[in-house]
DNA sequence: CTCTAAATGCAATACTGCTGCAAAAATAGG
DNA sequence: CCTATTTTTGCAGCAGTATTGCATTTAGAG
């Protein structure tokens, strides 16, 4: 397993297992939101489903991928930089392609600031835009 | 149970049964995001989980309440104005604290325009905002 | 190499959401 | 008001998703 998917986990002060070698490899290579499912899929004859619960969820406590969600469920996608187990950054802008069910992290997009009403307090923002995506608008 | 309920239920031509006054009359009397679960919390020991259910994507189906996704899960809100089963309008707002827990939609807010990469056509956006509530950061 | 704490696999369990079918209830028409 | 028709409900059962407890195995520190 790559040398990059080793350093990521020591940074994070994680064992570095094989189930989360090839997890965080699979996140890497296929760069767009997963689901447990697709990860079983993919790794469920080497490793059992509550392992691949299991370190989603580490990953998710040290910042390593949030949380996508969209009206099909729960998905995963990495967090490209600053995240970390107390500094996440709280902008998140996710497209899902209604055609071909790919969901994206829209990385380079903000989310606009919101006037919320007096005395609503911000922490974390997630926008989910579903609608076709640039191969799916082609046809 | 109130004329205004069986109002609701009759202008979408939906037949008045006990379930559905009840499931509509909580939502109106409670005011917030509510999920499956909250429901049968409250309806459960007169109606089946099943029919809960029905009756739920009865209502999304016709336009009276919408899905709201949160990183729990799926609630449903009122839709407040002008839904209804061909003309949903696709911009909803929603505010959970993370201190009581309590999924609000925001209804005069609406969501900014996002500039999306080339090719990207948006039907439906959906925006999450975390954080604390008026009453929740009085404290 | 050994020891210890962390991670894993397995079994069991709970929750969420759906379908098919028979019984019950709601409305339209007389 | 009564009946016929259509819709809705309850029940049983199923599938997918997610969690916990515990015994075993493994990673990494010394």
């Amino acid at each position: 397993m790559e040398q990059h998917v080793i350093d990521t986990l020591k940074e994070h002060k994680l064992r570095t297992t094989s189930c989360r070698e090839n997890t965080l490899g699979i996140f890497l290579s296929r760069d767009m939101a997963l689901s447990h499912g697709d990860l079983e899929a993919t790794l469920g004859d080497r490793f059992d489903r509550v392992t691949i619960y299991r370190t989603l969820r580490t990953f998710l406590d040290k910042g390593i991928i949030h949380k996508v969600l969209d009206d099909e469920g729960v998905r995963y996608a990495l967090c490209r930089d600053s995240c970390s187990e107390h500094n996440h950054h709280h902008d998140h802008v996710h497209f899902k392609c209604n055609e071909c069910g790919q969901t994206n992290c829209l990385e380079n997009l903000h989310v606009p600031a919101v006037q919320l009403p007096k005395g609503y307090q911000a922490r974390e923002v997630n926008l989910l835009i579903q609608g076709l995506c640039a191969s799916c608008s082609d046809n």
